[in-house]
DNA sequence: AATAGATAATTAGCTACCTAATTATAATGG
DNA sequence: CCATTATAATTAGGTAGCTAATTATCTATT
């Protein structure tokens, strides 16, 4: 099937399939409302151990845009899972912390989540994902370098 | 970075960034209000050489929801590059054709695509995307029978 | 023949992403 | 010191994807 397309549509082609499949499959085993988005947002913070971030540091953390990453934050803000200060040293600037029901939420997570990945581990040939991982990581450093 | 999480996770990871990236890029390079998806559906009627497909098809195709398809085929049918007529018979279908129209803006996605993706084949070291394309393949199909 | 159950498509309402344009504040140069 | 330029965040408006619920029609069962 598609053969006849560039081998690199084929490839982003698959991985836009992947992705979607994937998205799908992780957002039903998180807790209710909780976006793969938002739960990055919290796990960012939790894993990097910092206080607290800037909506443009998160924004370019995870290469999307401003308004973007606005408007999740907001969304977190709204549920409680992250708090969202001025900037006293900065008077355009925001500062984003996780709050206690954030970390609560992200373990949550975390928990829903274990499942799901270890049902994707179990079911690939043991070498795939090891495989797999250098080869993504080498293709989007270069997209990466490209998009300048 | 990140060498603690589970090691689907990571992968799938990569796959959301490259996917972004890539269906950023594309959609740049497309004809003014077109998108990736739109294009693919031109795409797939032309490819297949069928005469007409229906909404339902067209989603299992895509592996799209219904309410998704029916969306992206209103924009395309407000775009006059699809046609929508009733199933002669079955009352409840349609029937999705595309016009010439349809085709003509076709083959100028295909025209603005091909500079992208030669860009991209020729940035990345000579073997990594027939290296990557049946671990996809392979990854994809593997997601694709677990959901069930 | 009538009722109940599938199926096709759409509508409503949500999240994630984008660009373009606004607003507010900083920083810099004449 | 003021004007320009840059930066932080948001608002407005658009596309893509989802689920849940509607409407219409077909199919099957009784």
């Amino acid at each position: 099937m598609s053969t006849d397309e560039p081998i690199a549509y084929r490839v982003f082609n698959e991985i836009g399939i992947i992705d979607q499949l994937s998205t799908h499959a992780f957002t039903q085993s998180l807790p209710r409302g909780m976006s793969v988005a938002q739960f990055s947002i919290l796990n960012h913070f939790v894993r990097l151990g910092h206080e607290y971030s800037t909506p443009a540091r998160l924004a370019s953390a995870f290469q999307v845009s401003r308004p973007t990453m606005s408007t999740t934050l907001s969304r977190l803000e709204r549920a409680g899972l992250v708090a969202l200060t001025p900037d006293p040293d900065d008077g355009r600037g925001k500062r984003v912390a996780i709050t206690q029901a954030g970390r609560t939420m992200r373990d949550q997570c975390i928990v829903g989540l274990a499942g799901p990945l270890r049902d994707v581990e179990d079911h690939v040939r043991s070498d795939l994902l090891t495989d797999l991982l250098p080869l993504l990581a080498e293709l989007r450093q270069i997209l990466d370098e490209m998009r300048n």
